[in-house]
Parts: C-alpha cells; structure tokens; sequence
DNA sequence: ACCTGAACACCGTTCAAGT
DNA sequence: ACCTGAACACCGTTCAAGT
C-alpha cells in the first residue's frame, strides 16, 4: 500500500483483464507481469506462486455475490458471477479446496440454508456447491467449444438451454421453484 | 496395429498408471514418452496432441461403467469409475465438452434415463453430469489437499462424509432413495 | 511406417544484484 | 521496499532426417 509500485490488487485487476482477453489456458505469469510492465520476478514480491494469485481472482470473481439471500437467489446471483468472466467457473472450483477460494462460495450457500433453516446446512450447502460449480463449468467449456465450432450450438443457444438446466436441478435440490 | 512399437493404446496405458503416480499437473508429453523409453516427438505420430491423448484417457477411465444399469446405480458406477484414478474427475470433466470424453458420461446417464422413461432424458442427464462431475471432482481435490495436510480432516474421513454428500444429492436429482 | 535429434517459442520460480 | 537480469529446470509441438 501507500502508493508503492503495485499491490496485490492492482495484479489481480490486471489478470482478471487478461483472463477475459486470452482466456485460462493462456494466462501466465510472466503474461500478467507484461500487462503490468514489469519483470516476471517482480509478481513474487507481492505473490507467494501461481496458485495463490489464482485463489486471490476466485475471491474477486465470486466478490459480494449472493451474501444475505435465499438459498435460490444466492445460487444465482453466485452463478451468475462465475459465468461473469471466461473460464470463470474453472479459476474459482481450481482453487475451491483451498479454502481461500470457496470457503467463500460454499459458506455463502452455507449461510443461506442456515438461514432459511435447514436441518443440515453444511451438507445442503456442499451438494449445491457441486452441482452449481460442475453446471458453470461444463457450461463455460460448452460456450468456448460452440465458439470454436467444435460443438453443435451456437454461444447464444447454449447460454438460454443452459440457464433452464441450472433451474431444474436447482428446484430438485432446494425442493421447489 | 500389428506388432509395431507402439499403439495409441499402449500410450494411454503408460499415461493412465503414470497419472495414478504423479497426478494431472504433472503428467506431461515428455513424461509419458520417458514412461515408454521414445523420444517425445514420437508420441505426435501416434497422437494428435496433448488434448486428444487426454480425452482418450478420460474414455479409458469412465470406461463400460454404468452400461445397462438403473439411473442411481450409473451414477453410481460412473462415481466409482472417476475416483478409481488419481485426478479422474478433473481428466473427464476437462474433456467433456469435446464429445470425446463424456459424450461418454453423459450419453450413458441419457440412457439410464431414458430407460426409465423419463420426459426429458436429455435435461435430466446434463443436471446429473453437472452435479455428478462437480462433486467428483471436488472430493479428489479435497481429498489431495488432506493428503498435503492443508486440509482440516484425513482422507479416509474426506472420503465417508464424501459418500453420504453423494447420495444426497443422488436422492434429491432423481426424486427418491 | 515409425522414430530420433534438434530446434522453437514458451513456462514457473529463484536469487543475486541494483536502486 | 521493490524491482531487474540472468539463470534453472522444465513445457508442447514441429520437422527434417534417419531406418
């Protein structure tokens, strides 16, 4: 802090950019250290490796989403901030082990059953979490692939059937629309 | 074919043992060409790339699991097939929107519901595959973060819990125990 | 047909040295 | 305190050349 060369937060606003550019795939160190003008070396001075800058994006993709409503609600405001950003979902369940990265994602889901009173938030919260983390990826790949042309579908196909999956399981899991 | 050197097969199976050993981020071309005692550059005369040889992988590993069986029991069975490898889930999933790899998955979860004479196998199958991919997917990660020891549980603990959050979520998806 | 050898354009990370 | 420069040990992939 106090105007020194770069913080942590100015990196990751810069590989949060570059992520949307280039994509997971292409994001690199020394990439991220271009986009700032700078040495590779220099992002070790504010970032322990690779990982924890990636753990550092989850938290900023997952940001303020879902916090305070209902479980329904929360899944969407917290789907609709992983598909936000290209391979969105893939930086955030990469690094949801961690702790550091969903801790976030699945203690936001966690507080919203607690609070609409479930019996078993903890477990409630790790099934939706897994069904919400594999929906966005496997969305986010399928978007990139019709991208591509390497699948059957157009981008814009898939975002609407897409969305309808992610309502029927969620009614399945939270028990009604 | 034919006594030659070796096959694409022989390729996957010095990839799928050395991935039980080292894990994903470490199996890489030159690993697997030094597995085979040839030169990296061999592997491309047999493999288009990286990509094709992993979503070969991934057909080896889901397998003939789940062929033939009711809705929980190939998820079940497809469950299985992904936690019997080291990085198993992260392998399917990372090609399963290439038709190559789950294609596979989700083409035997459509099956299964169809069987059962489901109104819309093919939504049913996806939300599945979702849940199922993420949760396979998230318990290897957890339970490789317990083996580093940056998790709070042991991996035999990972895994008992792991399975009652499966069959909940099993339950809930297909409307009944 | 199948493989080697050498090269190209990259990686993540470390660490002395500069300022 | 923060960054550069140079190095280390790697990558995936291509392609001429060998057999």
């Amino acid at each position: 802090m106090r105007g020194s060369g770069h913080s942590v937060d100015s990196i990751v606003d810069a590989a949060l950019s570059l992520l949307d550019e280039i994509g997971l795939p292409d994001l690199s160190m020394r990439r991220v250290a271009g986009a700032l003008g700078v040495q590779p070396s220099a992002l070790y001075w504010h970032v322990e490796n690779k990982q924890t800058l990636l753990a550092a994006l989850a938290d900023r993709i997952v940001g303020e989403a879902a916090a305070g409503a209902s479980v329904p609600d929360a899944a969407r405001a917290l789907r609709a901030a992983l598909l936000a950003h290209r391979d969105g979902a893939e930086v955030v369940v990469s690094t949801a082990a961690l702790g550091l990265g969903s801790g976030s994602l699945e203690g936001r889901l966690r507080d919203a059953y607690a609070a609409a009173g479930s019996a078993d938030a903890a477990r409630d919260a790790t099934v939706l979490a897994q069904f919400l983390l594999g929906h966005c990826y496997l969305v986010q790949q399928r978007m990139q692939a019709a991208a591509i042309g390497a699948y059957d579908a157009t981008p814009g196909e898939v975002a609407a059937s897409t969305e309808a999956d992610f309502e029927a399981g969620l009614a399945a899991l939270t028990g009604a629309p």
